[in-house]
DNA sequence: ATGTCCACATTTTGTGGA
């Protein structure tokens, strides 16, 4: 089972770069971020078309996400269980296929000194005791998004130099490694490990602006995080960066997992 | 400060967000 995350920056301007990515790398679910749209203008019959059932938490403008899944979608959750007046849709759970799938959009932070910063350090505070929760059940689990954090110094282009800066900082890897301590394991670094050719400058996000792509200047900051019963039957895991370079991309590449049966 | 891309509206240019 082939299960990927993908920030698209807009469902509705990456409709045929997503459908081409569909077709071609056939995964079993995505997992979306960054819809921009309302279930109402989701751009439905195209996805469904491929085969794939679809649970939408959208939003006008910003934000969104989504889950595309083969097979039968349950137990959805719209959003986290007592998110404080959530108005923001950055979150979406289902289970399918036997396994329990998370859609999540972490917020971006602006600048370290704002109070959009504390908002992302109390979302991740609050993920993190939603997905303890899940996690308890000690199934098959898969938590994938855009987490807006850089795991470590090995996951920035610029790498020690840019501890301190917004997705580098101390208080952002702090409350990322605490959701992650709990037990999750970084299912794109298993398989490429720091200090190895294919573990070095992996990244998932290219700044539009100054040649970042170009230049690969960019970041790790979208993750498939594995509970151990998923761990156990984790197959290969990278990132497809072909879709960065096509005209028209989104700023993310999609990060994908294999699970075997 | 800059760069680029997306959505939206007092829309053909500007604003907010990333």
């Amino acid at each position: 089972m082939k299960i990927a995350t993908w920030n698209v920056n807009s469902i509705k301007a990456r409709l045929p770069i997503v459908l081409q990515w569909l077709r071609d790398f056939q995964p079993d679910v995505l997992l979306v971020q960054e819809i921009k749209t309302t279930r109402e203008s989701f751009p439905y019959l195209e996805m469904e078309d491929l085969g794939y059932n679809i649970a939408v938490h959208g939003q006008k403008s910003y934000n969104g996400v989504a889950i595309f899944s083969k097979f039968p979608l349950e137990d959805i959750l719209y959003g986290i269980p007592g998110e404080p007046e959530e108005t923001q849709a950055r979150y979406i759970e289902a289970v399918t296929h036997g396994v329990r799938v998370m859609s999540v959009y972490v917020p971006h932070g602006r600048e370290i000194r704002s109070p959009y910063f504390q908002y992302k350090l109390d979302f991740l505070q609050h993920l993190k005791n939603h997905v303890e929760h899940q996690l308890s059940f000690e199934e098959k689990l898969v938590l994938g998004g855009d987490f807006n954090v850089t795991p470590s110094i090995h996951d920035v282009h610029g790498g020690a130099q840019e501890t301190g800066k917004l997705h580098c900082s101390i208080p952002e890897r702090l409350a990322l490694k605490s959701l992650t301590n709990m037990g999750l394991i970084d299912a794109v670094r298993e398989r490429h490990p720091i200090g190895t050719k294919s573990g070095s400058a992996l990244y998932s996000w290219w700044d539009y602006r100054s040649g970042g792509w170009q230049q690969n200047k960019g970041m790790r900051i979208d993750m498939l995080y594995l509970s151990p019963q998923a761990a156990d039957c984790l197959g290969e895991a990278g990132i497809d960066i072909q879709p960065r370079s096509l005209p028209k991309a989104s700023d993310h590449a999609p990060v994908w997992c294999e699970l075997l049966p």
